[in-house]
DNA sequence: CTCTGAATTTATGCATACATTAACAAACGC
DNA sequence: GCGTTTGTTAATGTATGCATAAATTCAGAG
């Protein structure tokens, strides 16, 4: 085998990909990265600019990450990165919850291999890791980490491309607000047993379980971007 | 108030559209008709022409229905309309179930007008005028009515933009299967026993009443897809 | 007859040109 | 002063040109 990169792009692999591809991706990372933060502005021509190309696969990108609804096109103002309101996320964490305790009920009723049980069970335990140290970068990349290989093990990619889309939404106002809540310890205990339903194979608890943790993460992101108000987006 | 057509759109309302936008739905339209079956490919170039419009426009047109999971874009090959076997209605309906389901919750939890549940109610009724007069094609209207409607009652944007996409993905697969399957009578009961819950605000009862019709749903569509094998797809 | 490889065709990806029209500003009338 | 109107600017939407590279075809060797 090539010496290939598990994760990210090598130079080459981002050589070889279009400029279209380039243009989505690196807008996308800018905005995610709250580096275009909500609200701001950009035409195709500094785009384009900004990132050594012309307007064309410019445009192509701001398509796509207009229909990935994180951005608004508005005809003589460039693309717009959209602000995540409470009620924004009072939307996405409704449907997230849905879908991930799903989720979470598929698995448990399908069986994971010992492998997959432990790839959560990893997940789990950085989290508790991070947790301990006190660093909520590592603990949130593991959170995110546990969601999205929970997913995963459904086998439904419409699911995991929908969970991931919604993730994506929710992400800036999350790390926003990763340091304004209580520490997640109760977080790292719904995980614990979400794995354990999941290991028995009770899929009845396992949804339930999930149902429960993604609800409370809702309610308290939702309340904390109410009475942040507005100041941020 | 000016004479604005309430549905679709009028000559002057198309005229002032973006080339690109009549290209999308003017695609889109032929594809959940079947006019483009499943398997189908177009170049940019055959499109432009068939639409008479340049090439740039039809690019932006099939990135959007790329992203809307219904073609494919393959750089030789133009784009093509990706065929949806029964292992995709599947993941399908397992998204569908989930989401429309707990929409049933979430409206017989909020409670709805009297407005709301008769436009429900109307379309139970034209779901079962249409069975009696063996009109499956306003059958499948009806049913697409209510359940379009049902999400649309939840107030969730995002609910009703993922629904749709799951819809129209698997349009043509239900359409194709439409005459195949017996007589959809247990569908308007279910539907009718939903009303019921939602008017007693009843969320557990609507949860799972919506939940099994879903499942059932799914359930044949994917057994008939599998039997056909992919003769259609 | 089959397989290989080189030449040709052609669809695409991107850049650029251009017309359109919305936003802005300045000037004018009230 | 203030509202209106007109003129200007500039961002977009679309068309088009062009280089690239993939697919196809055809020829020739085995």
């Amino acid at each position: 085998m090539p010496p290939t990169p598990k994760d990210g792009a090598s130079q080459s692999d981002l050589d070889r990909l279009s400029s279209a591809e380039r243009a989505y991706r690196a807008l996308k990372n800018l905005i995610l990265c709250n580096e275009l933060p909500a609200g701001s502005q950009l035409l195709e021509q500094e785009a384009a600019l900004r990132l050594g190309m012309s307007r064309t696969p410019i445009r192509e990108a701001m398509i796509r990450l207009e229909q990935d609804g994180v951005v608004e096109i508005r005809p003589r103002h460039g693309m717009r990165v959209l602000p995540v309101s409470a009620a924004d996320m009072r939307e996405i964490y409704d449907v997230l919850t849905s879908l991930e305790a799903t989720a979470a009920e598929m698995v448990a009723r399908k069986g994971v291999t010992a492998e997959e049980l432990q790839g959560l069970k990893d997940a789990v335990g950085e989290m508790e890791a991070a947790l301990a140290s006190d660093n909520l970068d590592d603990w949130a990349a593991a959170d995110h980490r546990f969601h999205e290989l929970l997913v995963k093990l459904t086998g439904n990619q419409r699911l995991q491309q929908i969970v991931t889309q919604l993730s994506e939404q929710a992400h800036r106002a999350r790390m926003l607000t990763l340091r304004l809540r209580p520490k997640p310890v109760g977080s790292n205990r719904d995980h614990a047993m979400l794995v354990d339903a999941i290991a028995a194979r009770d899929g009845e608890a396992a949804r339930r379980i999930h149902y429960e943790h993604r609800a409370k993460a809702g309610d308290m992101l939702v309340r904390l971007l109410d009475s942040l108000g507005f100041k941020q987006f």
